[in-house]
RNA sequence: GGGCGCGUAGCUCAGCUGGUUAGAGCGCACGGUUCACAUCCGUGAGGUCGUGGGUUCGAGUCCCUCCGCGCCCA
């Protein structure tokens, strides 16, 4: 016979059963078309993972993705589906290059003085060397990956991939390159998305001057939040109802300190209220100056270089850095009198999301996607219901976006990325092209043999490549076989705080480039935050490793957390305690499954038991278990995950071992019920079991192999016993209808235990002693002796001293009544009833009871009993009734105590 | 400025299309060495579901107001 330890020790099983799985190749799709069998025509559920940096360490935002996803993987993959979970990492420009940099100059270097070769070179080495350690702690987590499928972003398959799509936007005039004022980080030197600017409120200052007009002693007060930005305005703004400033328009204002001249205009977005009600323009930086600039054809003028350091432009200021520049100027003026008052103000400070330095809006000559056409197809498609968002909420947000979304800006002054796939030729002509040798024959057609070229030397954006990640971890461009067959993938699941970034980005993608929805559905969930509900971060300290959590607690426990504890795209706080509870919950179904086992040595031979019936306990948990499996496949099937996953706990902890296990224990020790019982505790453990796997994959599987392997042949279920619970069919309800009235009665029993229980506790019974009791059940009479011993037992009563019957004249005198629905019961505990406790505690029942039949008549006495649907009166009829036969039991027994 | 989410038991959270004495885990109180489990078992206390109004026979659930917290976009 086969003993369990008595807890599960899951660090000895995990590891051990993830490798086992791998191997023996459950992480696989069944059916792929590498198969000598293949079959086209089955249904596949693939998702493509979120590609997690290279470089990245894992955060509980990984382990929230991965515990969603391999949850999504697992049960589609029970329930007969090619599965295909592709995973993969990202090259993540700027971060990767960061790391190396970092490296760099710790070694007292840096990416200038290696040169751009070696760097790159650099990186791959760090790539290999940490690349590894994210996807290795994925698969702590469980993923059930197909390993063999990985890809990596800058790989050559999907940076063929990149190029393709580069050249066919490009050559569909998608693409264009050209001067526009874009988000410059300064520290980082490259352009970044609008996507990647984060906007912070920060306490700053408004600067209120002066602005002479040419030829006069006048001038119009302005107020700006950046003085530097002066040196590059080309006009000034007032609004063109404003009678303050009316007779100025058309005439020239002088830069202050510069004295250049530019014109005064008039422009409906100025805001009179705002400052001193008047706009100095900048369109070399600031955004909405730029709009400005160019409704009126005004000049730019770049005063800030890619240091942010002042140009010639700046006159005097030239080579001054850009907060230096701001200090000086303005000292200058206030020495000229220009300057008038500053006052405090709260600024909206542009900072980048990577290094955190303040964005320069400046103009740069850039590549950009245009993106209007792309968007209106992904705007059509989630219309349309080709693509479903979940919570559908998301939805709204993604129209807002995409309805007015800009040109995306996807060139980086990055060495670590996807190189332009253009080329230069002298003469400044640009050839597109899929290669160089590509390139060159273009050139050549055009400008003869002996033209050289050089290609342009920035990367694209990181985005750029992710946004193919369906379709390029599948093969394409090429019509690879597995493209063909697994896209377009089933289900993109992520966060919702990269909706823009990337999903938004993959629909146009896709559509654009293989014609084709990249997904059907998409999931997003939240944020984890501590369990107070804040971010967490490193300089809170509030961080929790997910890491450590599964060292302490077990993987398990972690992902059930996560899984139970969040609902679709609301954020969750994560409390230990509550992973504490699920390691429990681990144990609480290692012990069940431990008793089971441990059952199964020790059963009759099978002919002294082989026509026994099930009892109603049996039926009853089989019903139950029915009702189980229909609730947890409805709400997975609805993305209730934490619901469904809830319905499994209650149903294995409040059902299966709290009741079923206990009754079994009588059950077993008879012949006539043992080999039955067997059977049912094996199988609602193997259900049980399946229904838990996609959330608990690791100590169900350990159990489930046990359980195999002891309840062997005799107790298989119906085609026996698959390899791997990983791999065994998802549950299907066995009973049709259901079973209700085997639900019905088992409950009463249940609330009999429930009230003996109570009364024995609320009268200091002691726990131990086995007390005698007389039951008068009418019409359950018969199914309750048919229980006497599960009676016996789960109440502590004395078997020999339990009278059930269907009517009895005998009521015993000294004995404390209980009523519970249709069933009186007479505890006769010698020497502890009080009988002037006893009748209290009558009259206080009977005063509870008389309160319910007040409001239901009050309730049946008004319009609801017209008005509401007939089944919902009559239950509360049947309520109503049950009360009437309980409260007219007690009061007789208050009578009869006199 | 526009949009969205949250506010339910001391704490962390469920509660799907409104159905009538509101659930879980943890914590708390009391009692338990019953042959699966003290990572456990039994019993119990604890909530005017943020506020005010409306729709309805019926509202935690739908609509509006306000208060508080958070997020996204501009």
């Amino acid at each position: 016979m086969e003993t369990l330890p008595k807890t599960y020790d899951f660090k000895s099983t995990e590891q051990r059963l993830y490798h086992w799985w791998e191997e023996r190749g459950y992480f696989k799709p069944h059916n792929q078309p590498q198969n000598t069998n293949f079959d086209a025509a089955q249904p596949t559920y693939v998702i493509s993972i979120p590609p997690p940096n290279v470089t990245g360490e894992l955060h509980l935002g990984h382990a929230m993705f991965v515990s969603i996803e391999d949850l999504m993987i697992r049960y589609h993959r029970m329930r007969g589906k090619a599965t295909l979970w592709v995973p993969g990492s990202d090259h993540a420009g700027i971060a990767t290059q960061l790391q190396v940099e970092k490296a760099l100059a710790a070694e007292g270097s840096s990416r200038e003085q290696v040169g751009r070769e070696a760097f790159i070179e650099r990186a791959w080495t760090w790539k290999n060397e940490y690349g590894g350690k994210i996807t290795n702690q994925l698969r702590r987590l469980g993923a059930s990956c197909d390993w063999e499928r990985e890809r990596f972003t800058l790989d050559e398959g999907l940076s063929r991939a990149v190029r393709e799509a580069f050249v066919r936007l490009y050559e569909k005039g998608l693409i264009y390159r050209g001067p526009r004022l874009i988000n410059w980080s300064p520290g980082l030197k490259t352009a970044v998305s609008d996507l990647e600017v984060e906007y912070s409120q920060e306490p700053g200052t408004l600067y209120y001057f002066k602005y002479p007009l040419k030829g006069t002693e006048d001038f119009i007060p302005v107020a700006t939040t950046r003085p530097e930005t002066i040196l590059g305005d080309t006009a000034l703004a007032v609004h063109p109802e404003d009678e303050r400033y009316a007779r100025y328009v058309g005439q020239s204002a002088l830069v202050p300190m510069l004295d250049r001249e530019i014109p005064v205009i008039a422009d409906e977005y100025v805001d009179r209220e705002f400052g001193a009600g008047a706009l100095k323009i900048t369109p070399g930086h600031d955004p909405n100056d730029y709009e400005i600039g160019q409704r009126h054809n005004l000049p730019v003028i770049s005063i800030l270089d890619r240091d942010a350091n002042v140009t010639a432009d700046g006159g005097p200021y030239a080579g001054l850095e850009r907060f230096a520049a701001r200090e000086q100027l303005w000292a200058d003026m206030r020495a000229a009198g220009l300057t008038i008052r500053e006052e405090s103000y709260m600024l909206n400070v542009p900072r980048t999301q990577r290094g955190g330095e303040i964005v320069e809006p400046m103009i740069s000559t850039q590549w950009f996607v245009s993106i209007e056409p792309l968007a209106a197809a992904a705007l059509a498609a989630v219309r349309a219901g080709r693509i479903r968002i979940t919570p559908a909420r998301f939805e709204k947000t993604y129209f807002n976006w995409l309805e007015n979304i800009r040109d995306w800006c996807i060139s980086r002054q990055l060495w670590w990325g996807h190189r332009i796939p253009v080329w230069y030729a002298p003469d400044g002509s640009q050839f597109c092209a899929r290669s160089e040798a590509e390139a060159y024959a273009q050139a050549r057609a055009e400008l003869g043999a002996e033209v050289t070229l050089e290609q342009d030397a920035d990367v694209l954006d990181t985005w750029f490549s992710s946004g193919l990640w369906p379709f390029s971890t599948l093969g394409w461009p090429q019509q690879t076989a597995d493209l063909n067959y697994f896209y377009p993938t089933a289900m993109l699941e992520t966060g919702y705080d990269i909706l823009f970034f990337w999903v938004a980005r993959m629909i146009m993608m896709g559509l654009e480039l293989t014609g084709e929805v990249p997904f059907h559905e998409v999931y997003l969930h939240g944020l984890v935050r501590d369990k107070h509900g804040r971010k967490m971060s490193k300089t809170l300290g509030n961080v929790i490793d997910p890491l450590q959590v599964m060292d302490e607690y077990g993987t398990d426990a972690l992902r059930f957390t996560l899984l139970t504890g969040s609902t679709p795209g609301n954020d969750m706080n994560l409390s230990l305690e509550r992973v504490k509870a699920n390691r429990n919950f681990a144990n609480k179904i290692w012990n069940a499954a431990r008793y089971v086992i441990g059952k199964l040595g020790s059963l009759p031979a099978e002919e002294e038991a082989a026509a026994s019936p099930p009892t109603l306990s049996d039926r009853w948990i089989l019903a139950r278990l029915d009702q189980t499996i229909a609730d947890c496949t409805r709400l997975i099937g609805k993305h209730q995950y934490g619901q469904a996953g809830s319905a499994a706990y209650e149903f294995v902890w409040s059902e299966y071992a709290d009741w079923y296990l206990e009754v079994s224990k009588q059950q077993l020790k008879q012949p006539r019920t043992a080999l039955t019982t067997a059977r049912t505790l094996v199988s609602v453990l193997d259900d049980t079991l399946r229904l838990l796997h996609p959330y608990v994959p690791f100590v169900t599987e350990e159990i489930w192999q046990h359980l195999k392997t002891a309840a062997g042949e005799r107790f298989a279920p119906d085609g026996g016993w698959p390899d791997a619970l990983i791999v065994a069919p998802w549950p299907e309800v066995k009973t049709t209808p259901p079973r209700d009235d085997d639900i019905a009665d088992f409950t009463h029993l249940m609330d009999i235990v429930r009230a003996i229980r109570n009364a024995r506790s609320e009268n200091g019974v002691d726990a131990r002693r086995r007390i005698a009791a007389t039951i008068i059940a009418g019409e359950g009479a018969a199914m309750l002796a048919e229980q006497r011993e599960a009676l016996a037992a789960l109440a502590q009563l004395a078997p020999q001293q339990l009278e059930i019957s269907a009517a009895s004249a005998e009521k015993p005198a000294a004995a404390i009544a209980l009523v519970v629905g249709s069933s009186e019961i007479y505890l006769p505990l010698a020497g502890m009833v009080d009988a002037a406790a006893e009748r209290s505690r009558l009259e206080k029942e009977i005063a509870a009871l008389q309160a319910q039949i007040k409001r239901l008549q009050g309730l049946l006495g008004s319009p609801f009993a017209e008005k509401a649907p007939p089944p919902v009166v009559q239950k509360e009829r049947d309520k109503l009734a049950d009360y009437r036969a309980s409260q007219e039991k007690l009061e007789k027994r208050l009578t009869g105590l006199d």
